[in-house]
DNA sequence: TCTATTGATACTATACTGGTCCGGTTAGGA
DNA sequence: TCCTAACCGGACCAGTATAGTATCAATAGA
């Protein structure tokens, strides 16, 4: 549908979950996709881009599965969506102007590229260890 | 590619535009689209929206066109991209969470809510009037 | 009536989303 | 050593959205 597609979300939920089982060793792919429903299989496709960004790490063979290779404080959202989404941008405009020829005088052009950064600085300010938390924080509406 | 699609883009350009040709009567479709490189046919399907929305009228017939039906500062970019990409939301979590059966206790969800409202707010700041001025004004970067 | 212009509908090519499937590799434990 | 849980990697696929194109009808001015 859009720029948080399910990537971002099944992927959040999984770094999320991460979190909450941290010291408790590798946590198996599995167990996951499960008791979050979601598919297995596509669920283990969103995790090599992840684990690629340096955001978890993987244990192999038995007893193997993935942890946050940092503190949940210091992933943020933003990074998240970045790395899952496959892009920082919610416009080709913004992101290369230079493959629009009008772009050195369109006046819509600083329109995206603020709201760019309104979406940028919010999703900057929200780490893993927010979303993990029980209570709902200031973030929320 | 996202949630800001060509229709926003092109439908934005297509009301500046008008915005700058205000007082010229009806500005017909074909003037707008070559200059602002966007072509023709798809930007006549944009256009029934925009109408539909109450935010240009039409004239047709020869010496037929459009104009704006009401003062471009009372028309928000917010409005503009709500008609064109059909929806108001980034997400469906957000726009309809009785769709999710976790939305309950989804710990993702307010993420996504704050995103969204971030979104709309910033949106619903500007105008096709403020999009039209020359200069650069405060919503960029 | 001729012609410019909008209005409406149908069609199409391409890419993205949200998956599934399967064979292979690694490593812990019996 | 061998079994097996788990990760690894790539191919594949159906459905939908995006960005158009094409065609014809309706309308109004000259």
């Amino acid at each position: 549908m859009s720029f948080i597609s399910t990537r971002s979300r099944y992927g959040l939920r999984f770094l999320i979950e991460l979190s909450k089982r941290r010291n408790e060793g590798p946590v198996d792919l599995g167990s996951i996709a499960e008791d979050q429903a979601i598919p297995e299989t596509y669920l283990a496709k969103l995790v090599v881009p992840l684990r690629n960004a340096g955001i978890i790490r993987s244990a192999r063979g038995a007893k193997g599965g993935y942890e946050l290779s940092r503190s949940p404080d210091d992933i943020t959202v933003l990074e998240v969506v970045e790395v899952l989404e496959g892009r920082s941008s919610l416009l080709e405009c913004t992101e290369r102007p230079e493959l629009c020829a009008r772009s050195a005088d369109c006046p819509t052009l600083p329109i995206w590229t603020g709201l760019e950064k309104a979406v940028h600085d919010y999703l900057k300010g929200v780490s893993v260890s927010d979303a993990a938390a029980p209570r709902a924080p200031d973030y929320a509406i």
